[in-house]
DNA sequence: TCCATATAGATGCATTTGCATCTATATGGG
DNA sequence: CCCATATAGATGCAAATGCATCTATATGGA
Protein backbone atom coordinates (compact mmCIF):
# COMPACT_ATOMS: atom_id res chain seq x y z
CA UNK A 1 0.00 0.00 0.00
CA UNK A 2 3.09 2.49 0.53
CA UNK A 3 3.24 4.94 -1.98
CA UNK A 4 -0.15 5.13 -2.68
CA UNK A 5 -1.56 6.05 0.47
CA UNK A 6 -1.22 9.62 1.81
CA UNK A 7 -0.68 10.31 5.76
CA UNK A 8 -3.00 12.22 7.38
CA UNK A 9 -0.64 14.82 7.12
CA UNK A 10 -0.61 14.76 3.61
CA UNK A 11 -4.47 14.66 3.00
CA UNK A 12 -4.48 17.90 5.50
CA UNK A 13 -1.36 19.68 3.32
CA UNK A 14 -3.31 19.07 0.47
CA UNK A 15 -6.71 20.34 1.40
CA UNK A 16 -5.43 23.25 2.58
CA UNK A 17 -3.09 23.84 -0.76
CA UNK A 18 -6.41 24.22 -2.67
CA UNK A 19 -8.32 26.18 0.04
CA UNK A 20 -5.59 28.31 0.99
CA UNK A 21 -4.64 29.21 -2.47
CA UNK A 22 -8.05 29.87 -3.89
CA UNK A 23 -8.76 32.20 -0.95
CA UNK A 24 -6.22 33.98 -1.37
CA UNK A 25 -6.00 34.56 -4.94
CA UNK A 26 -9.75 35.34 -4.74
CA UNK A 27 -8.45 37.87 -2.26
CA UNK A 28 -5.82 39.60 -4.51
CA UNK A 29 -7.82 39.73 -7.58
CA UNK A 30 -10.12 41.13 -5.80
CA UNK A 31 -8.29 43.86 -4.49
CA UNK A 32 -6.80 44.45 -8.58
CA UNK A 33 -10.28 44.55 -9.95
CA UNK A 34 -11.19 46.80 -6.99
CA UNK A 35 -8.49 49.65 -8.05
CA UNK A 36 -9.36 49.07 -12.02
CA UNK A 37 -6.62 46.39 -13.04
CA UNK A 38 -6.98 44.05 -15.44
CA UNK A 39 -6.26 40.11 -13.93
CA UNK A 40 -3.68 38.87 -12.68
CA UNK A 41 -3.06 36.68 -15.46
CA UNK A 42 -2.30 39.65 -17.41
CA UNK A 43 0.48 40.77 -14.74
CA UNK A 44 1.86 37.53 -14.46
CA UNK A 45 2.47 37.43 -18.73
CA UNK A 46 3.86 40.89 -18.98
CA UNK A 47 6.02 40.40 -15.71
CA UNK A 48 8.11 37.18 -17.67
CA UNK A 49 8.65 39.11 -20.81
CA UNK A 50 10.04 42.09 -18.70
CA UNK A 51 12.62 39.48 -17.34
CA UNK A 52 13.49 38.10 -20.37
CA UNK A 53 14.89 40.94 -22.43
CA UNK A 54 14.59 40.04 -25.63
CA UNK A 55 10.79 38.81 -25.62
CA UNK A 56 9.66 35.07 -25.17
CA UNK A 57 7.81 32.12 -27.41
CA UNK A 58 4.79 31.32 -26.51
CA UNK A 59 5.79 27.49 -25.35
CA UNK A 60 8.06 29.88 -22.89
CA UNK A 61 5.42 31.81 -21.43
CA UNK A 62 3.19 28.35 -21.51
CA UNK A 63 5.86 26.08 -19.54
CA UNK A 64 6.84 29.05 -17.02
CA UNK A 65 3.09 30.52 -16.03
CA UNK A 66 1.81 26.62 -16.25
CA UNK A 67 -0.66 27.84 -18.40
CA UNK A 68 -2.19 25.62 -21.03
CA UNK A 69 -1.60 26.30 -25.03
CA UNK A 70 -4.88 27.32 -26.18
CA UNK A 71 -5.34 29.25 -23.07
CA UNK A 72 -1.95 31.21 -23.32
CA UNK A 73 -2.61 31.58 -27.18
CA UNK A 74 -6.02 33.48 -26.28
CA UNK A 75 -4.18 35.44 -23.54
CA UNK A 76 -1.95 36.67 -25.88
CA UNK A 77 -4.70 37.88 -28.50
CA UNK A 78 -6.28 39.82 -25.51
CA UNK A 79 -2.64 41.45 -24.57
CA UNK A 80 -1.97 42.44 -28.43
CA UNK A 81 -5.45 44.27 -28.63
CA UNK A 82 -5.39 45.62 -25.92
CA UNK A 83 -1.65 46.97 -26.36
CA UNK A 84 0.29 45.79 -23.92
CA UNK A 85 2.70 43.22 -26.36
CA UNK A 86 3.66 43.01 -29.91
CA UNK A 87 4.56 39.94 -31.95
CA UNK A 88 7.35 39.88 -33.74
CA UNK A 89 8.26 36.73 -36.12
CA UNK A 90 10.75 33.92 -35.13
CA UNK A 91 14.04 35.24 -37.19
CA UNK A 92 14.37 31.15 -37.55
CA UNK A 93 11.37 29.25 -36.89
CA UNK A 94 8.71 29.70 -39.26
CA UNK A 95 6.60 28.52 -36.83
CA UNK A 96 6.87 30.61 -34.30
CA UNK A 97 6.81 34.00 -33.26
CA UNK A 98 8.43 36.28 -30.20
CA UNK A 99 6.47 38.15 -28.07
CA UNK A 100 7.75 41.57 -26.25
CA UNK A 101 6.09 43.63 -23.93
CA UNK A 102 5.20 47.20 -25.06
CA UNK A 103 5.79 50.39 -23.44
CA UNK A 104 2.21 50.16 -22.56
CA UNK A 105 2.70 46.79 -20.89
CA UNK A 106 5.84 48.32 -19.29
CA UNK A 107 3.03 50.79 -17.97
CA UNK A 108 0.52 49.05 -16.51
CA UNK A 109 3.13 46.65 -14.62
CA UNK A 110 4.34 49.90 -12.89
CA UNK A 111 0.73 50.94 -12.42
CA UNK A 112 -0.49 47.80 -10.68
CA UNK A 113 2.93 47.07 -8.56
CA UNK A 114 2.17 49.22 -5.54
CA UNK A 115 -1.86 47.85 -5.30
CA UNK A 116 -0.58 44.19 -5.91
CA UNK A 117 1.99 44.40 -3.59
CA UNK A 118 -0.01 45.42 -1.21
CA UNK A 119 -2.23 43.05 -1.50
CA UNK A 120 0.22 40.39 -1.30
CA UNK A 121 1.61 41.78 2.16
CA UNK A 122 -2.17 41.87 3.30
CA UNK A 123 -3.38 38.24 2.20
CA UNK A 124 0.09 36.40 2.50
CA UNK A 125 2.40 38.83 4.56
CA UNK A 126 0.46 39.68 7.07
CA UNK A 127 -0.60 36.29 7.90
CA UNK A 128 2.82 34.78 8.63
CA UNK A 129 4.30 35.30 12.06
CA UNK A 130 8.02 35.96 10.29
CA UNK A 131 9.98 36.13 7.23
CA UNK A 132 11.09 33.39 8.48
CA UNK A 133 7.81 31.69 8.28
CA UNK A 134 7.28 33.15 4.93
CA UNK A 135 10.62 30.93 3.33
CA UNK A 136 9.64 27.94 5.28
CA UNK A 137 6.10 27.96 3.01
CA UNK A 138 7.82 29.01 0.31
CA UNK A 139 10.66 26.38 0.36
CA UNK A 140 7.47 23.70 0.87
CA UNK A 141 5.92 24.32 -2.00
CA UNK A 142 8.68 24.84 -3.87
CA UNK A 143 9.20 21.08 -2.70
CA UNK A 144 5.92 20.39 -4.51
CA UNK A 145 7.53 21.63 -8.10
CA UNK A 146 9.83 19.23 -8.88
CA UNK B 1 5.21 51.86 4.36
CA UNK B 2 5.02 49.39 6.44
CA UNK B 3 2.31 46.87 5.96
CA UNK B 4 2.14 47.85 2.40
CA UNK B 5 5.04 46.23 1.30
CA UNK B 6 5.67 42.43 1.00
CA UNK B 7 9.07 40.86 1.73
CA UNK B 8 11.08 38.75 -0.57
CA UNK B 9 10.29 35.87 1.37
CA UNK B 10 6.58 36.51 1.14
CA UNK B 11 6.73 37.69 -2.24
CA UNK B 12 8.33 34.33 -3.40
CA UNK B 13 5.60 32.35 -0.99
CA UNK B 14 2.95 34.01 -3.12
CA UNK B 15 4.18 33.37 -6.12
CA UNK B 16 4.88 29.32 -5.19
CA UNK B 17 1.54 28.85 -3.46
CA UNK B 18 0.00 29.75 -7.30
CA UNK B 19 2.18 27.80 -9.16
CA UNK B 20 2.42 24.61 -6.97
CA UNK B 21 -1.35 24.90 -6.15
CA UNK B 22 -1.52 24.93 -10.41
CA UNK B 23 0.68 22.49 -11.02
CA UNK B 24 -0.62 19.65 -8.04
CA UNK B 25 -3.95 20.41 -8.94
CA UNK B 26 -3.78 19.80 -12.72
CA UNK B 27 -1.85 17.09 -11.92
CA UNK B 28 -4.11 15.45 -9.91
CA UNK B 29 -7.58 16.31 -12.01
CA UNK B 30 -5.38 14.96 -14.35
CA UNK B 31 -5.25 11.63 -13.01
CA UNK B 32 -8.95 11.50 -12.02
CA UNK B 33 -10.03 12.15 -15.39
CA UNK B 34 -7.58 9.31 -16.94
CA UNK B 35 -10.20 7.22 -14.43
CA UNK B 36 -12.99 7.99 -15.78
CA UNK B 37 -13.94 10.35 -12.79
CA UNK B 38 -16.21 13.75 -12.96
CA UNK B 39 -14.04 17.04 -11.58
CA UNK B 40 -12.73 17.44 -8.14
CA UNK B 41 -15.36 19.66 -7.28
CA UNK B 42 -17.92 17.14 -7.56
CA UNK B 43 -16.25 14.85 -4.82
CA UNK B 44 -15.82 17.97 -2.09
CA UNK B 45 -19.51 18.81 -2.47
CA UNK B 46 -20.48 15.24 -2.00
CA UNK B 47 -17.69 14.59 0.45
CA UNK B 48 -18.61 17.82 2.48
CA UNK B 49 -22.48 16.47 2.04
CA UNK B 50 -21.42 13.26 3.40
CA UNK B 51 -19.65 14.41 6.58
CA UNK B 52 -22.68 16.87 7.43
CA UNK B 53 -24.83 13.86 8.35
CA UNK B 54 -28.27 15.88 7.75
CA UNK B 55 -27.25 17.21 4.45
CA UNK B 56 -26.59 20.83 4.27
CA UNK B 57 -27.64 23.85 2.58
CA UNK B 58 -26.28 25.72 -0.25
CA UNK B 59 -24.92 28.82 1.61
CA UNK B 60 -22.77 26.19 3.99
CA UNK B 61 -21.50 24.86 0.50
CA UNK B 62 -20.19 28.15 -0.43
CA UNK B 63 -18.62 28.95 2.80
CA UNK B 64 -17.26 25.82 3.04
CA UNK B 65 -15.73 24.86 -0.20
CA UNK B 66 -14.96 28.75 -1.10
CA UNK B 67 -16.89 28.62 -3.92
CA UNK B 68 -18.94 31.37 -5.61
CA UNK B 69 -22.75 31.33 -4.79
CA UNK B 70 -23.67 31.56 -8.73
CA UNK B 71 -21.13 28.59 -9.21
CA UNK B 72 -22.22 26.64 -6.05
CA UNK B 73 -26.39 26.93 -7.86
CA UNK B 74 -25.26 25.36 -10.88
CA UNK B 75 -22.67 22.80 -9.71
CA UNK B 76 -25.40 21.62 -7.65
CA UNK B 77 -27.66 21.31 -11.05
CA UNK B 78 -25.06 19.68 -12.50
CA UNK B 79 -25.09 17.12 -9.43
CA UNK B 80 -28.05 16.52 -9.13
CA UNK B 81 -28.70 15.92 -13.19
CA UNK B 82 -26.51 13.28 -12.79
CA UNK B 83 -28.32 11.46 -9.33
CA UNK B 84 -25.41 12.08 -6.75
CA UNK B 85 -27.98 14.32 -4.62
CA UNK B 86 -31.43 15.28 -3.80
CA UNK B 87 -32.85 18.73 -3.03
CA UNK B 88 -34.80 18.78 0.10
CA UNK B 89 -37.17 21.58 1.39
CA UNK B 90 -36.02 23.68 4.13
CA UNK B 91 -38.69 23.21 7.20
CA UNK B 92 -38.14 26.53 8.65
CA UNK B 93 -36.76 28.62 5.63
CA UNK B 94 -39.26 29.25 2.81
CA UNK B 95 -36.20 30.28 0.77
CA UNK B 96 -33.78 27.33 1.44
CA UNK B 97 -33.22 23.86 1.05
CA UNK B 98 -31.36 20.77 2.28
CA UNK B 99 -28.81 19.00 -0.46
CA UNK B 100 -28.33 15.66 0.69
CA UNK B 101 -26.21 13.18 -0.90
CA UNK B 102 -27.62 9.92 -2.69
CA UNK B 103 -26.58 6.46 -2.94
CA UNK B 104 -25.40 7.33 -6.36
CA UNK B 105 -23.17 10.05 -4.50
CA UNK B 106 -21.81 7.78 -1.86
CA UNK B 107 -21.13 5.02 -4.85
CA UNK B 108 -18.92 7.79 -6.38
CA UNK B 109 -17.06 8.98 -3.39
CA UNK B 110 -15.69 5.27 -2.80
CA UNK B 111 -14.81 4.68 -6.13
CA UNK B 112 -13.45 8.09 -6.86
CA UNK B 113 -11.17 7.83 -3.34
CA UNK B 114 -8.46 4.63 -4.15
CA UNK B 115 -7.25 6.78 -7.44
CA UNK B 116 -7.85 10.11 -5.56
CA UNK B 117 -5.62 8.88 -2.66
CA UNK B 118 -3.06 7.80 -4.92
CA UNK B 119 -2.99 11.12 -6.37
CA UNK B 120 -2.82 12.55 -3.57
CA UNK B 121 0.27 11.13 -2.75
CA UNK B 122 1.71 11.03 -5.88
CA UNK B 123 1.09 14.61 -6.40
CA UNK B 124 1.91 15.86 -2.30
CA UNK B 125 3.16 13.29 -0.03
CA UNK B 126 6.29 11.76 -2.39
CA UNK B 127 7.72 15.61 -2.67
CA UNK B 128 8.00 15.81 0.63
CA UNK B 129 10.69 14.43 2.80
CA UNK B 130 8.29 13.12 5.73
CA UNK B 131 5.04 13.37 7.80
CA UNK B 132 7.01 16.27 9.81
CA UNK B 133 7.18 18.63 6.36
CA UNK B 134 3.65 18.25 5.53
CA UNK B 135 2.02 18.59 8.80
CA UNK B 136 4.54 22.35 8.78
CA UNK B 137 3.30 23.03 5.14
CA UNK B 138 -0.44 22.38 6.51
CA UNK B 139 0.30 24.28 9.29
CA UNK B 140 1.55 27.28 7.17
CA UNK B 141 -1.17 27.27 4.93
CA UNK B 142 -3.89 27.21 7.66
CA UNK B 143 -2.43 30.41 8.53
CA UNK B 144 -3.26 31.91 5.43
CA UNK B 145 -6.68 31.25 5.98
CA UNK B 146 -7.66 33.01 9.24
C1' DT C 1 14.57 15.27 -52.92
C1' DC C 2 10.43 13.42 -51.03
C1' DC C 3 7.66 11.84 -47.58
C1' DA C 4 6.34 10.69 -42.83
C1' DT C 5 6.25 12.55 -38.57
C1' DA C 6 6.85 16.13 -35.07
C1' DT C 7 6.21 20.77 -33.26
C1' DA C 8 4.29 25.77 -32.82
C1' DG C 9 0.44 27.96 -32.49
C1' DA C 10 -4.61 29.04 -33.82
C1' DT C 11 -9.51 28.03 -33.83
C1' DG C 12 -14.51 25.97 -33.65
C1' DC C 13 -17.43 24.31 -30.38
C1' DA C 14 -19.04 22.89 -25.84
C1' DT C 15 -18.66 23.63 -20.89
C1' DT C 16 -17.76 26.50 -17.06
C1' DT C 17 -17.22 30.85 -14.71
C1' DG C 18 -18.14 35.70 -13.73
C1' DC C 19 -21.33 39.40 -13.29
C1' DA C 20 -25.52 41.53 -12.76
C1' DT C 21 -29.99 40.97 -11.84
C1' DC C 22 -34.24 38.64 -10.60
C1' DT C 23 -37.68 36.06 -7.70
C1' DA C 24 -39.28 34.50 -3.44
C1' DT C 25 -39.31 34.32 1.32
C1' DA C 26 -37.90 36.35 5.91
C1' DT C 27 -37.38 39.83 9.31
C1' DG C 28 -37.59 44.03 11.90
C1' DG C 29 -39.64 48.64 12.66
C1' DG C 30 -43.56 51.56 12.51
C1' DC D 1 -50.53 44.20 10.14
C1' DC D 2 -47.79 46.57 6.60
C1' DC D 3 -43.90 47.96 4.44
C1' DA D 4 -38.88 48.51 3.72
C1' DT D 5 -35.01 45.94 3.64
C1' DA D 6 -32.25 41.76 3.92
C1' DT D 7 -31.18 37.04 2.58
C1' DA D 8 -31.34 32.43 -0.22
C1' DG D 9 -30.86 30.91 -4.36
C1' DA D 10 -31.67 30.99 -9.65
C1' DT D 11 -30.80 32.76 -14.23
C1' DG D 12 -29.62 35.52 -18.73
C1' DC D 13 -25.77 36.91 -20.93
C1' DA D 14 -20.85 37.75 -21.66
C1' DA D 15 -16.14 36.17 -20.97
C1' DA D 16 -12.89 32.56 -20.16
C1' DT D 17 -11.53 27.67 -20.28
C1' DG D 18 -11.21 22.92 -21.91
C1' DC D 19 -10.98 19.84 -25.75
C1' DA D 20 -10.27 18.36 -30.20
C1' DT D 21 -8.66 19.51 -34.37
C1' DC D 22 -6.50 22.27 -37.93
C1' DT D 23 -2.74 24.81 -40.48
C1' DA D 24 1.88 25.75 -41.29
C1' DT D 25 6.57 24.97 -40.82
C1' DA D 26 10.49 21.88 -39.37
C1' DT D 27 13.11 17.77 -39.22
C1' DG D 28 14.89 13.25 -40.03
C1' DG D 29 15.22 9.19 -42.79
C1' DA D 30 14.65 6.52 -47.28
Amino acid sequence: MSGETPSKETVLAWARLMRAGRHVLSAVERDLKQAGFPPLAWYDVLLELRRAKGGLRPGALEAELLIAQHNISRLLMRLEEAGFIERRRHPEDGRGQIIVISGAGRALLKDMWPVYRKAIETHVGAKLKSGKEAGELARLLGALLE
